[in-house]
DNA sequence: AACCATACATTTTTT
DNA sequence: ATGTATGGTT
């Protein structure tokens, strides 16, 4: 372990953050600005400086991921593995204290947690007892007002005295019986970890003393996404001796809707007495013109303190403004744009962040036309596809047969001849009994009104889970996981030919290497000799298997980039609706969200950033006539250069031709012209992105869009695609030429990995191959690798289909 | 118990 | 358009 030079590895700003001592600390760590480097220089500066023992320090976050990256960061600062402090989320710190003193607060020992398709079914069946029809509110809506009730640490019985309109006394019901149902589960959900460790620290002061005592520096990521339990936690942590540490940033503020106040980071100072606010301002990450157009965006904010980015790093290039007809000339514009830059970036370099899911579509089905290599970040996470969730049931079952909501999941699943009458009797049985329907079939009782086909095969039932009972005694994890799926026949009831079911086996193959990893990764950890509890801990709080592959296009949500960054960054649908959304236009924290929103976004840029807006697209199915967001008016127009679709132009009639609408509408965030026109930046004949306008400067004031109009109005298209010849170099999308049809040979793509093949020449993005059945096609989209790789192909005449290699049989051309 | 038709909604996501 | 949830049918 070499001795870290703080002084000289840190920023002014920075080395202030981390050798702070004394009252608590705020820092306002901008975008790009270092904030984990903070967080995790001090917990080495604690350590090697102040000898501080690493098991009084805690640094909580929110995600595993950023915890996992901050805890290998200071073990590797500090040479020291396994560092013995404590890095992790809220809810696994909650969890920990929970596990130990959880019955001072009304928890069963084993307490299980919940996850959010739990809590539904639980929110369902409370809204049934409550006499709550659950077609009078949907359960979501209620779930979520218990969850945020739950977040301003508020229990059933305040709830219910504040309730004072329709909804909210409905509501205040329901909770209770939720409440009653999670106690009955012995489960608690995410929201209760906090709530109740909470709940802890002010009920018994004994437990807070020692916790406190023991805890001597507290350090909270991402401050600014607390919520009113978060808070009160980290105080009663922090007591009035200890020293915490919180970084964030206001401007990065993207998760009001699920309860972070804002409010805990711009009244620091009221919370904490003699705190001290620092700012960290020098951006590490993107060019100054991005910062700047950024900065300038989020200056509209009320809610902010304010700061000022800045760089070494240059001004850069300026922001292109792509104005589209609609989402798939949007796409193909984009995607054609990302492939100029590829002589000096690769794909992984790249991402599309869009506001809403639904707007993948449109990128994804241009990239897997045009060949272009991409990973969308989205989709049902890990542990909550319905074969984990199955699996990880019977774990549960195995460690606690009464668990009522695992026992109910799996009963009859795979399907094993326990229908609806059968389960139904058990449950009314056991109801009368007083007994749980575990503890009945356990107990050998008469089950009487059952058919005696169903006896039998709850009596299979009971057996299986006994035997898995006494295997798991002396197996480790991954083995009696493979014992369930071989016992249960749960692997083979998939069709493997249906590459969803396939996929469905490569799921459970990843949760069986998840519990190989997980039962190495505690191999020596003695304290928890229940590995198996552990385990299923584990897999409640890690939702996602992480890492999606790179290579390709990163396409994701705005929400889901935060944290992020790429060199080049293309924000879609800048549109009235989308950015800001339609349910966050009324309310004003809401629109300034939104525009934090489109500031994360931009922010993720290194050194290229394209905005795109469509005149029109289609929603639910239908066409929309779409505005431009109002937030592209705030910024200032000497950072963009504005080029248009020439396929605005095409049919004038259809009223989207971009410069009447404009004048006509008298401009409905003022009148101003908003943009640089910067007409003249084209990828025609050009190399693509990569050059752009030397006559963007300032003084726009009185250029009209309609420059564009006569600039790529009709003149340039089909030639200038074709002008540049090089396919890297695909006219930027504003063709009619390329947009109608996409260049016949897309670039070769470097694949992370090249799949086995049956028969013939490899299996590769653009191979062409022949089935046996549909005929010859293309292979478009490569999902997953080697013999189990998931191809997209068109077939010529068929159409698309969705095959796995090892099954699919094809003939390579 | 599997299967199909119909209704329905559809922001953002972590733990 | 598309996926999910539900209810009725085979």
């Amino acid at each position: 372990m070499t001795t870290i030079d703080f002084a000289k590895t840190l920023n002014e700003g920075q080395y202030a953050a981390v050798t702070h001592e004394g009252p608590p600390q705020l820092v306002i760590a901008g975008a790009g600005s270092g904030k984990t480097r903070v967080i995790t220089y001090r917990i080495a500066w604690l350590v090697q400086e102040r000898g501080v023992d690493p098991s009084a320090i805690a640094a909580v976050t929110f995600t595993n991921k950023a915890a996992a990256e901050m805890k290998g960061r200071v073990e590797e600062l500090l040479g020291l593995y396994p560092l013995r402090a404590f890095i992790g989320t809220f809810h696994r710190f909650s969890l920990r204290l929970l596990r130990m003193y959880g019955q001072r607060v009304q928890l069963p020992k084993d307490f299980s947690i919940l996850d959010t398709s739990d809590q539904m079914t639980l929110v369902k069946r409370a809204m049934k007892s409550a006499g709550v029809p659950d077609d009078s509110f949907r359960p979501r809506a209620v779930l979520s007002a218990i969850s945020s009730a739950k977040n301003q640490l508020m229990g059933p019985a305040r709830y219910e005295r504040e309730a004072d309109d329709f909804f909210t006394r409905k509501v205040a019901a329901v909770y209770q019986h939720y409440q009653a149902l999670l106690r009955e589960a012995g489960g608690v959900d995410f929201d209760d970890m906090i709530r109740l460790s909470v709940q802890l620290m002010r009920t018994q002061p004994t437990i807070a003393q020692r916790v406190r005592g023991r805890l001597q520096y507290l350090m909270v990521d991402e401050f600014q996404d607390t919520n009113t339990a978060q808070m009160a936690l980290i105080e009663e942590l922090i007591g009035t001796r200890g020293h915490l540490t919180a970084v964030g940033d206001e401007d990065q503020g993207i998760y009001r809707w699920r309860g972070a106040e804002l409010a805990n980071i711009l009244e620091f100072e009221e919370s904490f007495s003699g705190a001290e606010v620092r700012k960290l301002e020098q951006n590490y990450r993107s060019t100054q013109k991005i910062l700047d157009a950024s900065g300038a965006l989020v200056a509209h904010n009320e809610k902010r303190r304010g700061k000022v980015l800045w760089t070494e790093a240059g001004d850069g290039e300026q922001i292109l403004v792509f104005r589209a007809r609609d989402e798939k000339d949007e796409a193909r514009w984009i995607v054609n744009a990302l492939e100029g830059l590829t002589d000096e970036l690769s794909y992984g370099q790249m991402a599309i962040l869009v506001r809403t899911n639904a707007q993948t579509r449109a990128l994804e089905e241009e990239m897997i036309k045009r060949g272009t290599p991409y990973n969308l970040v989205a989709g049902v996470r890990f542990f909550e596809r319905a074969e984990i969730k199955d699996l990880v049931a019977y774990l549960r079952l195995i460690r606690q047969p009464e668990d009522r909501l695992s026992f109910e999941r799996v009963l009859n699943r795979p399907a094993r001849g326990i229908g609806k009458q059968t389960s139904e009797r058990l449950y009314e049985l056991s109801t009368k009994k007083g007994m749980t329907p575990w503890a009945l079939l356990a107990s050998g009782l008469s089950l009487d009104p059952i058919s005696s086909r169903g006896k039998k095969a709850l009596q299979r039932f009971h057996d299986l889970i006994v035997e898995m009972q006494r295997l798991s005694e002396n197996l480790p994890i991954p083995a009696v996981l493979r014992q369930i799926v071989e016992s249960t026949g749960y692997v083979a009831q998939y069709d493997k030919n249906d590459p969803d079911d396939v996929a469905r086996i490569e799921n459970i193959d990843e949760l069986l290497s998840s519990a190989q990893d997980f039962v190495e990764q505690n191999a020596y950890a003695s304290e928890s000799d229940d590995l198996l509890s552990a385990f299923l801990d584990h897999v409640a709080l890690v939702s996602d298997t992480d890492g999606l592959g790179r290579g390709g296009v990163s396409v994701m949500t705005l929400h889901s980039a935060k944290g992020l960054e790429f060199k080049a960054v293309v924000l879609a649908g800048l549109e009235e609706g989308l950015l800001p959304h339609f349910n966050a236009k009324s309310d004003p924290d809401d629109l300034e969200e939104e525009r934090r929103l489109l500031y994360v976004g931009m922010t993720r840029a290194e050194e290229r950033l394209m905005l795109t807006v469509c005149r029109r697209r289609r929603m639910a199915g239908t066409y929309q006539d779409q505005d431009e967001s109002r937030f592209l008016a705030e910024i200032p127009g000497r950072f963009l250069a504005v080029e248009h679709s020439s396929e605005l132009f095409e049919s004038p009639q259809r009223g989207y031709g971009y410069g009447s609408n404009r004048d006509s509408g008298g401009g409905r965030y003022g009148s101003a012209p908003r943009y640089g026109s910067g007409a003249t930046w084209t990828t025609a004949g050009g190399s693509g992105p990569s050059r752009s306008s030397s006559s963007t400067s300032g003084g726009d004031k009185d250029r009209r869009v309609d420059d564009v109009y006569s600039f790529f109005g009709k003149a340039a298209p089909a030639g200038a695609s074709s002008a540049s010849g090089s396919t890297s170099a695909t006219g930027g999308g504003t063709s009619g030429g390329a947009a109608s049809k996409p260049p016949s040979a897309p670039a070769p793509m470097r694949l992370p990995f090249e799949p086995e093949t049956p028969k013939g020449g490899a299996i590769k993005r653009g191979a062409r191959v022949r089935h046996a059945k549909l005929g010859v096609g293309k292979i478009m989209h490569i999902e997953g690798s080697g013999a189990n790789a998931r191809l997209v192909i068109y077939f010529e005449g068929v159409g698309r289909r969705k095959l796995v290699a090892k099954y699919a049989n094809l003939d390579v051309l």
